[in-house]
RNA sequence: GCGCCUGUAGCUCAGCUGGAUAGAGCAACGGACUUCUAAUCCGUAGGCCAGGGGUUCGAAUCCCUUCAGGCGCGCCA
């Protein structure tokens, strides 16, 4: 594998006896424009150790660097050494590893053999699915394929909102104002009218809340009635998420919830009794975490029914015992950071050793013109909206610019959810976002379609390409001689790295920007530089990059969770 | 009140474990399609990196502090 900064310096490190190559290779970086060279070394932490001003220890290690085979020339400029490398070579080794690994370019095999479980959409039963549950999902599926990109095995967990109180607020409010029709007509959106009247209901009338209460106590003791109501309400639920998850291609191993773990906490509360953690206040039994400076972890309720922290203990020690994992993975907004810090501090005192292999992955809210979405309050855009409409755009685009093409609706369909997909992974997950029309239909610039459009531009030249003949991958690098194609290759180059840290920061941004950087440099070179030229083995050459990029778009775009379109 | 997060161009955001003149896109204005998809490309304009201290050869980046916004903080999830 090519990694230029150990070339560097494996050179630099012969030089100076007092520097050790990892030394060396930490501190090495790339300049900010390609004039200045290709890899640099700042010399002014040297200057220290080697008792020598910075300019002055570059102006030495330049003159007794001899250029090689890769090293074409050194420089020093106020206090940097700056490394020129022999360019053609570079980027024939470059495309000659993609051409290579193919799907693969920018995998690897360190999770080989390892476990993750990926906790994420958890959607709540009963509510529909807005741009809130899009996060997680769109977060948790990314991280899932990053994963098993980088050889991880990963376990994919729904974790369904399909237990506690609001069950008992649907409950009561399908008594008093529902109807067994109404719920069988308009699924969700009823199931929804219903939960939002009871919370105006309720605000007048505060019994309402105990009534709610004790239709959950009573679920949690399997009374029939109130089970056979929520399971029904369980089933219209999963019914519309799956045709979301279907539109999205995003997909579960275990659609376990809340409830599957319910059978499961009895012998859990044994266990915190039997180590001395549970100790009763007011009424109700905590784990107390004042020595940790946070707030108690709330374990039961003085009725006796659970609470989120408590099934989710309990679903933890499940999948540790089912699945074996190396890291448990829980994608929820950051407003519940203190609630999983509580927790695992639980299974750490409970003696779990694996209490640092939980991670909580947070993320922004997302809020509608300033305000925060609430379901309760009816304020929110449902997810079946934003991409109808995203996809109706697409189709109007398509029948603007290319009314022949085949397929029509099914690439609106992966071009206009893409894009909403796109957006959502765009910048970091934890910035709050705010939800806009506007920014999710604009197709130009940043966008999904972009990279999209640039990857089907280089499948439209490699087809255009095999009409007349079927090259061959050997291609002469030095015929590619200009700024674009070495620029449009040195970000090829990135992408390894880039995966690497979209792993390790638990990141997909950072393949959604890179996916943007790469499409604007092919998109130069592209404008610059014609491919199918005349001259055989120039457009061989330019044609080895334009698959080089190619296949580079298509495997981030698969990391995102987009299927790369060959024509748009 | 305490804790966590955020503050970079009019708007939306990048900026790696500190490094060379702070970068994109959108919006605005001006250019480029008889030639491989113009959902593209090029140019112009736009910045006391929230304010103030400090550490350092060097700070948007690290530390302290103030301000602004968001989110949490016992029977919701």
């Amino acid at each position: 594998m090519l990694d230029i900064k150990r070339i560097v310096a494996k050179n630099i490190s012969e030089q100076v006896s007092q520097l050790d190559i990892e030394q060396i290779y930490e501190n090495l970086e790339y300049p900010p424009n390609a004039e200045m060279g290709d890899v640099a070394l700042p010399c002014f932490k040297l200057s220290r150790i080697l008792r020598k001003s910075p300019n002055q220890i570059a102006q030495e290690l330049a003159s007794s660097i001899t250029p090689s085979q890769f090293i074409e020339k050194v420089e020093a400029v106020s206090g940097y050494l700056n490394f020129f490398i022999n360019r053609p070579l570079f980027i024939e080794k470059v495309v000659d590893r993609i051409m290579v690994e193919q799907d693969k370019y920018g995998s690897s095999d360190i999770g080989k053999s390892r476990n993750i479980v990926i906790d994420y959409s958890a959607p709540n039963i009963a509510k529909p699915f807005h741009v809130g549950h899009l996060r997680s999902t769109v977060i948790g599926n990314s991280l899932r394929k990053i994963f098993e990109f980088m050889g991880y095995n990963c376990i994919g967990i729904n974790y369904l909102g399909d237990w506690g109180t609001q069950f008992g607020k649907l409950i009561t409010a399908y008594n008093l104002w529902g109807s067994k029709q109404a719920v069988e007509e308009k699924g969700i959106k009823e199931l929804m009218r219903l939960y939002v009247k009871f919370h105006q209901e309720a605000e007048k009338n505060p019994s309402l809340e105990d009534e709610a209460r004790s239709w959950f106590a009573r679920m949690e003791r399997g009374d029939k009635q109130a089970t056979e109501l929520w399971q029904w309400f369980k089933d219209i639920s999963i019914k519309e998420f799956e045709k979301v998850y279907d539109l999205m291609d995003v997909d579960f191993d275990y659609y376990t919830g809340e409830s599957f773990y319910n059978d499961k906490i009895e012998p859990i509360i044994e266990e915190l009794k039997q180590k001395g953690l549970l100790i009763e206040s007011q009424g109700a039994l905590i784990v107390d975490l004042e020595q940790y400076d946070m707030p108690p972890c709330l374990i039961l309720k003085k009725d006796g029914s659970t609470l989120y922290a408590t099934r989710d203990i309990a679903a933890a020690i499940h999948r540790k015992r089912e699945y074996g994992f190396d890291k448990c993975i829980y994608v929820t907004g950051a407003s519940q950071s203190l609630h999983f810090q509580q927790w695992f501090k639980v299974i750490e005192l409970m003696g779990y050793e694996w209490a640092n292999d939980l991670i909580h992955v947070p993320f922004g809210i997302v809020s509608l013109g300033g305000e925060k979405l609430a379901t309760r309050t009816g304020k929110v855009v449902l997810l079946e909206d934003i991409m109808s409409e995203a996809i109706k755009k697409t189709l109007e685009i398509i029948e603007s610019k290319n009314p022949g093409l085949e397929n029509k609706e099914d690439v609106a369909r992966h071009m206009g959810v893409g894009a909403v997909i796109f957006s959502d992974l765009y910048s970091n997950r934890i910035k709050d976002v705010s939800f806009s029309w506007d920014e999710i239909l604009n197709f130009d610039g940043e966008t999904g379609p972009y990279v999209q459009y640039t990857h089907a531009r280089a499948c439209s030249v490699i087809r255009k390409s095999e009409e007349t003949t079927v090259d061959d991958n050997n291609f002469n690098s030095r015929l590619l001689q200009t700024k674009e194609e070495y620029q449009l290759c040195k970000t090829l180059y990135e992408f390894p790295e880039k995966t690497r840290m979209a792993l390790s920061q638990l990141e997909p941004s950072i393949i959604t920007r890179y996916l943007v950087d790469l499409a604007q440099d092919f998109n130069r070179f592209y404008h610059e530089h014609p491919i199918l030229v005349d001259d055989k083995e120039l457009r061989k050459a330019r044609l080895s990059l334009v698959k080089a990029a190619k296949i580079t778009l298509a495997n981030g775009l698969r990391l995102i969770g987009l299927k790369p379109l060959e024509k748009v």
